[in-house]
DNA sequence: CGGTTAGTTTGGTACTACCAATTTGACAAA
DNA sequence: TTTGTCAAATTGGTAGTACCAAACTAACCG
């Protein structure tokens, strides 16, 4: 009788857990395009027949699951929007940060995804983007003549190579997994731009690693990386030889 | 003894966001220790100086996040917990969902994936553990000579068997890995439990591949693994009968 | 001693009221 | 007509109250 009645009332317990699986299941099956928006907060009260808070709180799930995004206003409200790789990425990093996941895990695994990213690359990868690669790796190169070398800046730099590279397997799960990782525990990369002994090397291996995939040649490609890895795992092994740092101190909770 | 709370008030807006980072802080921090329990509701309130709608918006975000456990009732509350590799499961399901990532990249992720694991488990797994990885296949092996084949349970045992494999890499990242593509995407696994022809080579793939993993045999093991994803790509290829599977993806992330 | 029951704590829900931000549109001024 | 301004409407954000439901506690009764 209604076309807005895809929702349905609840009367058991946990009927903000139902609702907000009913919206996502609504939002997942499309019958709510990215874009739009979900009725108001007050609509949404009234077709559901339940108080506003539970509302706000599946919205509020919604928002957090990285599904909608939420406006003020007038034609405001929860609108769904394409999840990104920030989305998980932030839950990756909770993860391994409450997991206490070491450096060196963290670097055999994106050694072996470089690797594979690599290879795929590649075979993938068309002239133009290769060139670029390599292009960008060459301004890696020019930065580190300057004078004063952003350690930031390098960082930043370096991020976007993985990402690019990533990008070039033209597969989106390496994409997302490598944005995911930058996004949720790269500092330790960061390690070796603060050294100048480690920041050259690093920047001439990225140079390397772009000529040999560009010139189509997996094992040196790989070689690369390799030693890159290694190069990393050595500051990690210097880095964690230091001191204790101040990590656990007060916890003065009652 | 209401006198120096860890939480400061807030005035400015998006209180419930501040209040959840702050809390969220506290957690990482581990200012307050895991199997403890946050203040209650009520308290929370008191300390912010806030509406008890923020606090619960803010505690509700924690609860998705996975980073606390709610209890109801006397001695209930919010409940510091570990982080499961299910909250980021559900994340990258979600991903995969929306980004309508076809079967053919999960495959070609989770070949590489297995790849890596099958050598970290050669070389780090103990003898016990392999072992017990061929018994295991085994069973699966024997399962199919039964005469009632539940898929569910060959389902199953197969995700249990991926698990087990991902544990012997020693490596915890590529554990959550593995349970995350098992949580978010392996529906296309079962595919291969569907037809019997392709269920018994899996299963004898399996087996051969635990066998030589026991033997120390890096590269026939990473021969199983290629045979299995063959059989997998094969699979998917007669399942998606319309396949034109070259990159219609350049604009759908961007 | 053990089972039952009442009370207390705490999350779950409903409802109301008001504030803040944002858009829309009416209306006045140039 | 165009443009600037302001009021109204819409909508999320917050505060507060009240009550219900679940779960633990402790007193009470057999």
């Amino acid at each position: 009788m209604t076309t807005t009645s895809i929702f349905t009332p609840v009367q058991i317990g946990r009927a903000g857990e139902d609702i907000a699986l009913q919206i996502e299941a609504a939002i997942l099956e499309e019958k709510i395009p990215t874009g739009e928006r979900l009725p108001s907060e007050r609509e949404l009260q009234a077709q559901f027949q339940c108080g506003r808070g539970v509302i706000r709180e599946a919205i509020r799930a919604l928002k957090q699951k990285g599904l909608v995004e939420i406006r003020k206003g007038a034609k405001g409200g929860a609108y769904i929007k394409h999840i990104e790789a920030a989305n998980v990425g932030e839950s990756l990093a909770l993860f391994l940060k409450q997991k206490q996941i070491g450096p060196g895990y963290i670097a055999e695994f994106r050694e072996s995804i470089d690797r594979v990213i690599t290879i795929l690359a590649i075979a993938r990868a068309d002239k133009v983007e290769k060139e670029a690669l390599v292009t960008e790796t060459s301004k890696l190169l020019q930065m580190l003549e300057g004078p004063e070398v952003d350690k930031e800046t390098l960082a930043r730099h370096d991020r976007e190579l993985n990402i690019r590279l990533a990008k070039m397997s033209k597969n989106p799960i390496f994409e997302w997994v490598m944005e995911a990782i930058q996004l949720g525990y790269s500092s330790q990369d960061y390690a070796l731009y603060d050294q100048p002994g480690y920041r050259r090397k690093t920047a001439e291996n990225w140079h390397a690693t772009a000529c040999r995939i560009a010139d189509n040649d997996p094992m040196k490609a790989l070689n690369s990386i390799a030693a890159h890895y290694a190069l990393l795992q050595r500051c990690i092994d210097e880095i964690t030889e230091k001191p204790e740092n101040d990590a656990e101190s007060n916890e003065t909770y009652a």
